[in-house]
RNA sequence: GGCCCGUUGGUCAAGCGGUUAAGACGCCUCCCUUUCACGGAGGAAUCACGAGUUCGAUUCUCGUACGGGUCACCA
């Protein structure tokens, strides 16, 4: 037999931001394609009209393609198999959920949201808090199963409005062979008749899924571990179908947990803990609200993709920093844990460390100027260029650029003045006054000839010149922090070193003086 | 509550019957550095519990506890 080509997909519903958790989900699939020459396929899981948000598409769109994880088959970029958005897809599912009903395998049922919660609320006992519509329930429900044939063609030619419920057999186990969990099984007796297609017409995800898989000729299909309780259904599915010879392997990933408490991380984890949740900023087109993306923050895609890959997958190495490239040769989806992982926050800005520190100024130079542009800095490329080296190892997020470096692009706006004040004297200003005209006749101005000069002058004051080195650090950087101070002058330019030290000189002084 | 899944330091984790139980993040100490980082050295801290199986269990089995998921005409 040959092996069929590798096809995983990401299908995820349109309904908002993209969950850190998902991006992962799209990472094993990717990882997993690429690394046995398959095809990764984005399906857009849209069946739920009242849930539609506008824009969410594209927004997943974009942040995939900013993460590098770009779909060979998608909506946009088409493919063999489409259309890829199962809105589009409708007539489809309703001619196989036909053919279940046919078979025998599926039924259709009238009730009425009403009288489904009236169900739920009169059967339910403090032993069984949540009723469910199976086997002992269907009997006392409206559906073709129970109504007598007249009844129900009269429902049916009213054209009154109904869903198609799956038959659960009563006493059958269903296994399988999960790829990260090995063995599962399930009894039928405790699954519901789950809704295959809705009274208007939409699939359920549990008919859409396993539509959609067989005619994409998907072969792996991950997913997160939430969905492992409905995995009966679709089994079920594909073999009432007539596919189950060619169902995909599953794999259901373990979730993403809360860094505290408990449960799986959610959107509103991010804004109490003040860390994003989403890849990039997600503005919700009702409420308008923003939340913040990773991206925006000030990540790297390559950082943002490793640390997601070590949550719940690593090679058995000690390698933790990883391109997608290595990542892609060393993965194995039976190295993927099987229990959640809390996620860490400071273990992920380290990661964007090591990423930032190990990236070409060339890598660096596109993001950044469009960052120190957003802060309303101008930054002259060529400088820009010559300063990444120097601070970037100083730069956990890509944002910190700009504390880190507006200091060579213009004076400081504010001073640390604790570290300077109570130490400054007469002697000092009076050292720095001096220094300055030596400055002024200097002609070759270079780090070394700076602090050439630095250290003459000190030694005429007979001061250390340790004492000073601070209080310049402050007039030119504004602060305790930077790359070595003469470095920084020598770059600034003899003009404004100069103005640097006058002002803050002066200031110094005059903030120092009794009222 | 039923069903299903899981459990190695605070967190991510290696381990797949015999180890001084790796490594990383974070934390602490020291070195380097008259700034901040980077870098280097070191430290505290772990196999949920109880029975088996075995000459020997972190590793295998079963219980218990705890945690998680799920029980919609949402995905």
């Amino acid at each position: 037999m040959i092996t069929p080509k590798v096809r995983v997909r990401f299908a995820p519903s349109p309904t908002g931001g993209l969950h850190l958790g998902g991006v992962r989900t799209v990472l094993y699939n990717y990882l997993f394609a690429k690394k046995h020459g398959g095809e990764f396929i984005l399906r857009i899981e849209d069946t739920d009209q009242s849930r539609f948000v506008p824009g969410a598409e594209q927004y997943i769109m974009d942040c995939l393609q900013w993460c590098g994880l770009m779909p060979d088959e998608s909506p946009v970029k088409g493919g063999a198999f489409g259309p890829y958005r199962q809105s589009e897809r409708k007539e489809i599912y309703r001619r196989y959920a036909q053919q279940l009903v046919d078979d025998g395998y599926a039924y259709y049922a009238f009730d009425t949201t009403e009288e489904l919660e009236w169900m739920r609320e009169k059967y339910k006992t403090p032993a069984n808090p949540a009723p469910q519509y199976d086997a002992s329930m269907r009997t006392k429900m409206r559906n073709s199963l129970s109504l007598p044939d007249e009844d129900l063609k009269a429902l049916l030619d009213a054209g009154t409005p109904y869903v198609i419920r799956i038959l659960m057999p009563v006493d059958e186990t269903v296994a399988f062979e999960d790829m990260v969990r090995g063995q599962v099984q399930f009894h039928t007796s405790t699954v519901d008749d789950k809704v295959l297609l809705k009274a208007d017409g939409m699939p359920t995800y549990h008919l859409a899924v396993v539509v959609d898989d067989h005619l994409m000729q998907i072969t792996h299909a991950f997913r997160g571990e939430e969905w492992l309780p409905s995995a009966p259904v679709h089994l079920l599915l594909w073999k009432y179908l007539g596919w189950a010879d060619h169902m995909p392997q599953w794999a259901h990933l373990p979730l993403i947990l809360k860094p505290d408490g408990h449960g799986k991380l959610s959107k509103r984890d991010g804004d109490r803990l003040g860390f994003p949740v989403f890849t990039m900023n997600w503005t919700d087109p009702k409420t308008e609200e923003t939340a913040k993306g990773f991206k925006e923050l000030g990540f790297l895609p390559e950082a943002f993709v490793n640390m997601l890959a070590m949550l719940g997958w690593n090679d058995g190495t000690e390698q933790e920093i990883m391109t997608i490239e290595e990542m892609t040769e060393a993965f194995a989806i039976e190295r993927v844990h099987k229990g959640g992982a809390r996620f860490d926050f400071e273990k992920a800005k380290w990661f964007n460390h090591e990423w930032i520190k190990r990236s070409t100024t060339k890598r660096l130079l596109p993001d950044l100027k469009q960052i120190f542009s957003e802060h309303d800095i101008e930054a002259p490329e060529a400088l820009l260029e010559s300063i990444i080296p120097s601070i970037k190892e100083r730069c956990t997020l890509l944002t910190d650029f700009i504390t880190q470096g507006s200091f060579y692009f213009k004076a400081p706006a504010a001073y640390d003045t604790a570290a300077v004040l109570p130490k400054w004297n007469s002697d000092k200003k009076r050292f720095f006054d001096t220094w300055n005209t030596e400055l002024e006749k200097m002609e070759t101005w270079t780090t070394e000839a700076i602090e050439q000069s630095f250290k003459d002058t000190a030694a005429d004051f007979s001061i250390k010149p340790g004492e000073l080195q601070l209080p310049l650090r402050i007039m030119l950087v504004g602060g305790k922090f930077g790359p070595p101070v003469f470095e920084i002058a020598a770059i600034i330019g003899q003009t404004d070193t100069r103005a640097r030290i006058n002002k803050a000189a002066t200031e110094f002084t005059d903030m120092q003086a009794p009222v």
